[in-house]
DNA sequence: ATAATGTTGATCTAGTTAGTCGGGAATATT
DNA sequence: AATATTCCCGACTAACTAGATCAACATTAT
């Protein structure tokens, strides 16, 4: 359950797309890669996918440069985690639905299924025209709220009340 | 966002061990690895490791096997997650909360935050009781209602209302 | 003692991740 | 037309991880 470098590069290179949408404006692959410390070539491959993916359009030449194919508030980062990394949640290679694990263990099917609507329920409800505006959609700032949050969760122990 | 097979794994193994537990049963690697349709050998790695964070007890010769250290309630999704895989969610190497993201691109920390705070309201909510009795919490349960958690989810498109 | 079982550590393969490199193709300036 | 600038594409590599296997050893009930 981890958050390759790739898609945190792709998403950060799109906040900066967004963030220079509304002037129409070219950005150029340099420029995201040393405003957001990002490999230049690998950056140049992860925009290459999303191109691919009709996410942003690019240029070449003097007024070359990257910008986005659709409105920043059409661009969800489940879109990108798709491009990027492929589906939200598959459980060892397939996806939950298609997976039957035996016996008394049948119920982790639908485990898995919970979990990917609890990813889609954020990653699907947040747009890069939120990230570049620096604010969450209500639902998802509404998880933020609880301090324990921000916290991090060592392996068992603490949290709830028993000992 | 993948599911490791070991977690895959560890997960159905400790089902087994928890619908055994009412009657302190003692179960053997080579059950489980038959009954759930796991590589031994592997299973015996996924199992010791259980043992040093000290999730399951076991015993050698004939009447060995393992079985749960804690009463399988009090054993969270979350819990064999962090044993197998490490943190729930972090980003490319780093916790999300150490996680800083130069410039416009500075509010993809609080999307990663949000992300984990989502994984956990189902990890951390959902036992191995729940799973081995077949019924997942009220609050996770509901996730399960909207139809559409069941479909797969292409990259883009379809999805919403207007096209 | 002995057979059944768990424990440990080494090893192996295949695939993925994160990144680099060189050359080519398109575009705007001069 | 020449040239500088920029994106495009494929190959390549080095490191790591996942997934799995094996042999040898330790422990325990009979």
């Amino acid at each position: 359950m981890r958050v390759s470098a790739s898609l945190d590069y792709a998403l950060r290179a799109m906040v900066e797309l967004a963030a220079a949408s509304p002037d129409g404006q070219h950005v150029k692959a340099d420029q995201i890669a040393a405003r957001q410390a990002i490999p230049t070539r690998f950056l140049a491959q992860l925009l290459a996918e999303l191109r691919r993916a009709d996410l942003v359009c690019s240029g070449r030449g003097y007024a070359g440069g990257y910008w986005l194919a659709v409105p920043a508030t059409d661009i969800t980062v489940a879109d990108i985690a798709r491009v990027i990394d492929g589906p939200l949640a598959d459980v060892h290679g397939t996806s939950p639905e298609l997976f039957g694990p035996p016996g008394v263990a049948a119920p982790t099917r639908e485990l898995w299924i919970a979990v990917r609507a609890a990813l889609r329920s954020v990653m699907e409800q947040v747009t890069i025209a939120d990230l570049a505006a620096g604010s969450l959609p209500p639902a998802v700032a509404a998880l933020l709220d609880d301090p324990d949050t921000w916290t991090r969760r060592g392996p068992r122990s603490e949290g709830g009340g028993a000992h």
